[in-house]
DNA sequence: CTGAAAGCGCTAACAG
DNA sequence: CTGTTAGCGCTTTCAG
């Protein structure tokens, strides 16, 4: 006893499965006392309709996925939760998988089931290029999330990183900061954010006439508080010790942050710190973490406003004909980048305690 | 140009489809030959198994979900990347999605897309009785996570709450801690953790022969920082002031550590602080945090290998026939209880800075 | 307004 | 070893 199909529901109401079909899916062409009996029926026997056969057929499942390098990290969990909110909006199911930054796997979900069954992706790719994801995007439609130069070749939502940056930092430099440090140099990944946030970075520093210093920016392997913590540690212990620090997620300054204080520093008396991302715990620490707050809201309902403006051409599904000869009449529309809103949230960690 | 079709490849190769299917999946008795002319085929088309085909035929889909909470809630992400990276061991992809505790959403993940499409489920439920749950697992092979009573109607993984919180409540006593708080009650909610924990904490409590006050057994909403702050708040200003609190979270406990280190307290000297979970922020908070581990890695291992015990029965798709008279040869294997294993790490929150 | 029937892409009897 | 074929459950065209 797995599930009763259309034709046991329109046997026992007695009509065909095209009436049943007509019912569930509330078409309107059908008389009330037909429509009465195929809806005890349908409750009768608890019917629901099966999503393998549906998309099959249709080329719907009613399922977008969200494709996120790490699922744990506290800010691709925030916006995986908003995600999950807005496309209850759209009457989405909103899937999410993790790739931890493999193009292997990231090709895989693609690829595979995950990227079949799904109407749309969003994505925030880390290892893959944009002009490879450009192609898998005749098969899914394919909104990006960060700040990879999609080059205007796909869908792509993100904060100006560049500027960004450059608040924080001139933040800093506002404070009276003349030794400022940025954590979070990471030169092997494709996405470009760390590369955007050391431009914005220098651009400050410029505009402050202060000297830039290569020993004071800090590569690192990953965003997270460990790397933040040994980075800290190496600038410290190599003499380079800095009076503020720009870290480029607050992962990593919240790992900076214990490291100083390890270290027997005041903060911010002896260094001011500014993380990236407003995670709920750099709200919460102490010092709480003045930081660059993204719109995460914004971004998540800009992404499926985009991946819905896409999902209104025709579905991919059964009555498609790939025929490379004839092009389907209308072009896509051009790939858009939207700029979502970020502000600078200061907090203790740079300014110390009101009161 | 959406993708071949195992026909498509077919002609191609110059074989029927059933020879396609055949190395597609692949099945050993194949001529050398053949296989080739039709890898070379497949290769050229760029073929992709079609998933929903698949899935409606095979009743299979290689994917599993997870459905949890809160996605955000350092606990669950944890978690929810564990399970990600033990589904790749057994070659499945698995899918997370989110319910913020709400019935309905519950019941329709459960029901609908997800829920069908998928070979298996793990759910951390919060609002959908056992009882309901079972009715389900007919449908989708069902691992529950967290500690609600299924009576032995569902498999079901978790660690000794009771126990741990008599652990964690034992340290803050053996400390010398008389005046020892519990925030995270929450008399609300279907899922026993918040029961299990109240009562672990008495019975150690007991043990020690210290009385228990119920002033000090503070209830909570949620168990985010907020909750944990407010409730702190609540105790210091009620003229409650405890010398200890166990929290049943982590967040719980870093919310009530930063009420009280606003309150002026000395942590741990004024006031120690034990939490529930492990989570990353309360290893690099200040000070860091002392709490009950669970072993997630383990959890998130035993979870998926009893779903791997379910799945080794038929699957649920294609040749199934619903018969009720016919009732399915062997039963089901009864529903397990598997107990995770925890420990509790103490750190400065109770312990104070070594050295 | 409703029925009959084709077929989405695949798997797996059932032949040969 | 390989070909033919019957569906899985659904949507949808085409007729009434």
């Amino acid at each position: 006893m797995v599930g009763a199909s259309l034709k046991d529901v329109a046997m026992r109401a007695g009509v065909s499965v095209r009436t049943v079909s007509n019912v569930v899916n509330d078409f309107p062409q059908v008389a009330p006392e037909t429509r009465r009996r195929v809806q005890q029926a349908l409750e009768e026997l608890q019917y629901r309709p099966n999503a393998a056969a549906r998309l099959l057929r249709a080329g719907r499942s009613g399922l977008v996925g969200l494709v996120i390098p790490e699922i744990d990290s506290p800010y691709f969990g925030e916006l995986a939760s908003l995600l999950v909110q807005a496309a209850q909006q759209y009457g989405w199911t909103l899937l999410v998988d993790q790739t931890n930054g493999d193009p292997d796997r990231e090709r895989l979900l693609l690829d595979g089931p995950p990227g079949q069954i799904v109407d749309g992706l969003v994505m925030s790719p880390w290892a893959v290029s944009p002009a490879e994801l450009r192609r898998r995007a005749d098969a899914v439609p394919l909104v990006l999330l960060g700040e990879q130069d999609a080059a205007g070749l796909i869908d792509h939502v993100s904060v100006d990183s560049v500027a960004a940056a450059a608040e924080a930092t001139g933040h800093l430099i506002g404070l009276g900061r003349r030794r400022i440090a940025a954590i979070g140099v990471q030169p092997h990944l494709a996405n470009g954010t760390a590369q955007q946030r050391i431009t914005g970075y220098r651009q400050a520093l410029r505009a402050a006439g202060i000297p830039h210093d290569p020993a004071l920016e800090m590569p690192v392997t990953a965003l997270h508080r460990a790397d933040g913590a040994r980075a800290m540690r190496e600038l410290l212990e190599g003499g380079h010790a800095p009076d503020a620090v720009f870290c480029f997620s607050d992962q990593l300054a919240l790992g900076a942050l214990r490291a100083a204080l390890d270290h027997g520093l005041a903060v911010p008396d002896d260094l001011a710190v500014c993380g990236f991302d407003d995670i709920e715990d750099g709200r919460y620490g102490t010092p709480s973490l003045t930081t660059v707050a993204p719109d995460k809201a914004g971004i998540a309902e800009r992404a499926l406003s985009c991946l819905a403006d896409r999902l209104k051409r025709p579905p991919t599904g059964a009555g498609r004909r790939r025929d490379p000869e004839v092009p389907s009449g209308d072009a896509p529309p051009p790939a858009r980048r939207i700029v979502a809103a970020h502000r600078l949230v200061v907090r203790e960690s740079t300014v110390g305690r009101p009161g």
